[in-house]
DNA sequence: CGCTTTTGACCTGCGC
DNA sequence: GCGCAGGTCAAAAGCG
């Protein structure tokens, strides 16, 4: 973790300080300099001392926090284990994920339920290759932010070594197996059984390679500025959308496979659908990490709930976590009102987000009125539900984290997943309960603590004009506050959270943006002191 | 001239 | 097997 890179770098500067004395310098100068050397090193000394006992601190807490971290994912598990005996369908449940679909709709529901198209490309799949197909499922489901998903998702490895493929893994595995970065062709040769081809018989025979996180936001250009280098290959006319699909593939890299597909959402034109395709292998800028760590997050979501499945095969056995494949019923995590389908269309199992939620469009609304998700799956891959809906009485803990209203939880609402109780508890109670809350989903689960990071370092970026390393700070350390609250639980970090939250939300530059997206999300990266110049981003004259 | 976009052709998978 | 749809390729055109 990053603590612990922080260590080493502390420990090196320590035999810097031991060797200083001996500097040429330190021997021509005098007594003055003498002793004002030996009052540094003795302050280096001492700074030492702080800083091994820091170290000390910093490798407990994280001690702590992994323990905690895989309790919490114990207890998790436990409660959706328990879940799926009782009734299978939600109440809430909107009739999209159940009509059409058998019974192997996932609900990830991070907030408000919507209809989302992704869910009509969802497919069928009963092939009996799934163990084989999950694990190489597994392991396409990172994109973007190699560093955060490889260090963040330490509790994931620690009980699913599935989980462990960061991005260069992922990337290597496409190398071996093709020699290519991208190779579509021999993929789908290879998913459809590949049973010819010589050079196809590297790779594993799969039908999945990777994920797609689903963008739908209101946008008024062509396509969303997200920090990268798009180069359009194609574009086609899609059944039931007379607006043309566009296809992207990433210029930042010569052989980034990164792809994006971008479309006009048929019922609202305004809303962009954008679907991010494949794993950077090149570094970002931080206008591009924003969005690389919001769809990494919500891939590794979708990979740490699949991390183990129940299904019958068994692959995985038994382990902390749970798994979309499982048929049991939607499981709850909970986003305020973003919605987040996990789908599988064609070959792909793809994640939603859909940031265009009613409450986008006030300008009294919160950020994180938009920042709520519905996984929903169907189809391909045997899955289970792993809902987010706040409108679930059966929800996870992490459902808790939000409320129905988003933001709103952490703005004297409370910070419960019901909404019947939306409101029932006095401002403080719920700022605590909401804190200690996420607190445990931050520090239980990576991926969470990802998404938390992003949003919150695109609020940071947008409304307050940081620059990359005090936004990084920032959100380093609001998480950091945030996590220790769960196991330091001063009522001081807890107020602080709540009130850096409020401030946040409470940005008036944000509402005076003319895209409350923008603002509130990656995509506010537009204005944010590191963007892009506009002239770079060629996508926007597709 | 080099890069990007456009666009028709082609390939592949899926459903009937 | 056939047709359809999604996705990609690659030559031609456009642009700075």
């Amino acid at each position: 973790m990053e603590e612990k890179g922080a260590i080493g770098v502390r420990e090196e500067s320590h035999d810097e300080l031991n060797l200083k004395p001996d500097s040429p310098n330190h021997a021509d100068s005098g007594n003055n300099n003498k002793e004002g050397n030996i009052v540094k090193l003795e302050s280096a000394k001492a700074e030492m001392g702080d800083v091994t006992e820091k170290n000390a601190r910093l490798k407990m807490m994280l001690d702590r926090i992994e323990t905690d971290c895989h309790s919490l994912q114990l207890q998790f598990f436990d409660i959706l284990k328990k879940d799926q005996h009782p009734k299978k369908s939600v109440p809430d449940d909107d009739d999209d994920d159940d009509a059409g679909e058998p019974d192997q709709l996932v609900s990830l529901c991070l907030g408000r339920r919507k209809s989302t198209p992704s869910s009509t490309e969802s497919r069928k799949d009963d092939r009996n290759t799934r163990d084989e197909d999950d694990q190489d499922w597994k392991s396409s489901l990172t994109l973007g932010l190699e560093s955060k998903l490889s260090t963040e998702a330490v509790s994931d490895h620690n009980t699913n070594p599935s989980s462990k493929n960061s991005v260069e893994e992922i990337t290597n595995k496409e190398d071996e197996a093709g020699g290519e970065t991208w190779p579509p062709r021999k993929i789908q040769r290879t998913i459809s059984g590949g049973s010819g081809d010589d050079d196809v018989n590297v790779a594993k025979p799969s039908h999945v390679k990777r994920a797609r996180v689903c963008v739908r936001a209101r946008c008024d250009t062509p396509t969303m500025q997200d920090g990268c280098q798009w180069r359009k290959y194609g574009q086609k006319i899609s059944k039931g959308n007379p607006c043309p699909r566009a296809y992207y593939r990433c210029t930042v890299a010569p052989a980034c496979p990164v792809r994006k597909q971008v479309q006009r959402c048929v019922e609202d034109m305004s809303i962009l659908i954008t679907t991010y395709e494949g794993t950077h292998n090149h570094s970002l800028p931080f206008t591009a990490t924003a969005m690389a760590s919001t769809t990494s997050a919500a891939a590794s979501m979708l990979l740490s709930g699949s991390s183990t499945s129940q299904s019958s095969d068994q692959l995985h056995g038994s382990s902390s976590s749970f798994s979309i494949y499982d048929n049991s019923r939607p499981k709850h995590l909970y986003f305020p009102n973003t919605t987040t389908t996990i789908s599988s269309s064609a070959l792909l199992p793809t994640i939603t987000l859909d940031l265009t939620t009613p409450s986008l469009s006030s300008t009294s609304s919160t950020h994180f009125n938009k920042f709520s998700s519905i996984f929903h799956s169907s189809s391909r891959f045997p899955t289970s539900s792993l809902s987010f809906s706040s409108g679930d009485q059966s929800n996870s803990s992490l459902s808790t984290i939000w409320g129905n209203n988003g933001y709103h939880s952490f703005n004297n609402t409370l910070p419960y997943n019901n909404q019947t109780h939306i409101g029932s508890l006095s401002s403080a109670a719920s700022q605590q309960a909401l804190t200690e809350t996420l607190a445990k989903a931050i520090t239980s689960d990576p991926s969470f603590r990802s998404v938390v990071a992003t949003a919150i370092s695109s609020l940071v970026g947008a409304n307050q004009g940081y620059q990359q390393g005090q936004r990084e700070a920032i959100v380093q350390n609001l998480l950091q506050t945030l996590a220790s609250s769960n196991t330091l639980p001063s009522q001081g970090e807890k107020e602080y959270a709540s009130s850096y939250f409020n401030g946040l939300s409470m940005s008036p530059n944000s509402q005076t943006r003319s895209s409350l997206v923008q603002a509130a999300w990656p995509f506010s990266i537009v204005n944010s002191p590191t963007s892009i110049p506009p002239s770079k981003n060629k996508e926007q004259n597709s």
